[in-house]
RNA sequence: GAGGUUGUAGCUCAGUUGGUUAGAGCGUCGGAUUGUGGUUCCGAAGGUCGCGGGUUCGAGACCCGUCUUCCUCCCCA
């Protein structure tokens, strides 16, 4: 009689195969991330909600996974609230605690409290997993890892630099054979409201931008129409629809199209150090490409916006990241410059699966499965595991004497590149038979041959 | 949060206008083979047909509710 299981919705479980291919994203980001200086912390899974609670917008409070009180405080609840459908006021005297939602709340939240045993400006890296109460949908969850990098404490645009840098390197060590970053500049943004008299909307010109490649220029032009904003204002940005070229090109454009906007324009020079210097020192398998059309949802970018695409897969942003000048502020720590980037290692994952590009000696690394023929087997294996050992190879003894047939369907089944096999005619003259799992050859060895060959 | 969609063995799925005892492939286990896996052959186990209610002489199939799956919005990695 069996009982049905199941995970949560927008959960999952990892095979060991997977973890492994997981691992080695997150060590090929981990290793880059420290090439450039950053540090690792930890924050942890829960924070107090008032911690969370209005960070993200007006959608995120309905994301945020909430922890229900227990025991005595239960006692707690607004019954009154509640009657009065006063709803988030009722949770909010049922909870008082809420799982993270990103990395950079949290973070923000703890440079404002160890800000005195930290040095700036302040570099780190944090890969930890988040949860959304969002709908699961393809490459959604509602429990994923980011892996998240940001400078606190400068407004150096090498930082911006180094993040770039960042995303190509990591991203070609993972083999992914190309990939555009993506690149834009809020300021940019702000300049463009500017210009066609729109500086109160933003928001609403910033989103509208932002779908452009998704609902085409009719479809932008509607929704800013269902917006509020005047004709004349949509007449003004439409050049902005249109207009291509490579990053040079882009930038003389902007800089006349946003020539009365003094934002715009020193969102313009900052675009243009980056592509200058990245001309400079180019990068190895990423392209670099200014995009006006990007925004991203997040409302506290200030400055830099990234973004970056695989080539050759339908998926959507597989990094992204931006500078916000205030973000500890809303911790009442102002004037703290940062700049972070995200890696979405769960989308990286399919990825390179659809790509292929897994390296194959993560499945089948060389091993080494013992044969159980007797009692006294484990005696004759020990020495020999203890030199394969010493030598970094792993190696195992099946643990009972089970029929040879299963055995060597454990050793199939796990992948063991090597089964060794030390029974009775193999004692007799001290010898190792030695069988290669992949061709099916099998040979019999004296000790330092059978050593020689794996090691 | 809005709209659509899905659910039958561990997995992928058949199952006729409602009709006797719900099937297949793969996987698992056992055997052919007590010193050889991946190939082959034989056999077996495994199901409250998502859950609850209703219609009917009779429901896996029809109706209602609920949960779940996947998708499109919103938003995001």
């Amino acid at each position: 009689m069996s009982v049905k299981v199941s995970i949560p919705k927008g959960t999952r479980d990892f095979l060991p195969e997977e973890v492994k291919k997981r691992n080695y994203i997150f060590t090929r980001i981990r290793e880059v991330f420290e090439l450039y200086g950053f540090e690792p912390i930890e924050t942890p899974s829960f924070e107090l909600s008032e911690t969370l609670m209005g960070k993200y917008g007006e959608e995120g409070d309905r994301l945020i996974f909430r922890i229900l009180n227990s025991g005595e405080k239960m006692k707690k609840a607004d019954i009154e609230a509640l009657s009065a459908e006063n709803l988030p006021r009722f949770a909010n005297s049922l909870s008082e605690k809420a799982l993270r939602y990103d990395l950079t709340v949290p973070f923000a939240r703890f440079v404002v409290q160890h800000q005195n045993e930290l040095s700036f400006p302040f570099k780190r890296y944090q890969i930890q997993p988040v949860w959304r109460a969002d709908r699961p949908q393809h490459g959604r969850y509602q429990e994923f890892y980011q892996c998240d990098a940001d400078v606190v404490g400068s407004d150096s645009l090498l930082c911006e630099l180094e993040l770039i840098q960042i995303f190509d390197i990591a991203l070609s060590r993972l083999l992914l054979p190309g990939f555009t970053i993506k690149l834009n500049n809020r300021k940019v943004l702000s300049g463009i409201a500017e210009v066609c008299g729109e500086k109160e909307k933003l928001v609403d010109l910033v989103t509208a931008i932002d779908k452009l490649d998704k609902i085409g220029e009719e479809g932008v032009i509607q929704e800013l129409t269902s917006k509020g904003l005047s004709k004349t204002a949509i007449e003004k940005i439409s050049p902005l629809f249109s207009f291509s070229g490579n990053n040079l090109d882009k930038l003389n454009f902007l800089r006349e199209f946003l020539k009365s906007s003094e934002v715009g324009l020193q969102g313009v020079e900052e675009l243009h150090f980056l592509t200058d210097i990245i001309e400079k020192f180019p990068l190895s398998r990423g392209i670099l490409e200014l995009d006006i059309t990007l925004a991203r949802g997040l409302n506290y970018y200030t400055g830099a916006i990234f973004e970056v695409k695989a080539h050759n897969v339908k998926m959507g942003s597989i990094c992204g990241g931006g500078r916000y000048d205030d973000l500890t502020g809303l911790f009442g720590l102002k004037g703290l410059s940062g700049v972070g980037i995200s890696f979405g290692a769960d989308r990286i994952y399919d990825v390179l699966t659809a790509l292929n590009l897994f390296p194959v000696e993560l499945v089948n690394e060389k091993k080494v499965l013992f044969i159980n023929f007797a009692a006294s087997t484990y005696l004759h294996a020990a020495p020999l595991m203890i030199a394969l050992r010493a030598q970094g190879i792993s190696c195992e003894i099946y643990p009972t004497q089970a029929k040879l047939q299963k055995q060597f369907k454990y050793a199939n089944d796990k992948k063991i590149s090597y089964v060794a096999m030390i029974g009775e005619e193999e004692l007799k003259n001290n010898s190792v038979a030695l069988k290669n799992m992949l061709t099916g050859e099998q040979r019999i060895l004296n000790h330092s041959e059978f050593l020689k060959i794996l090691c």
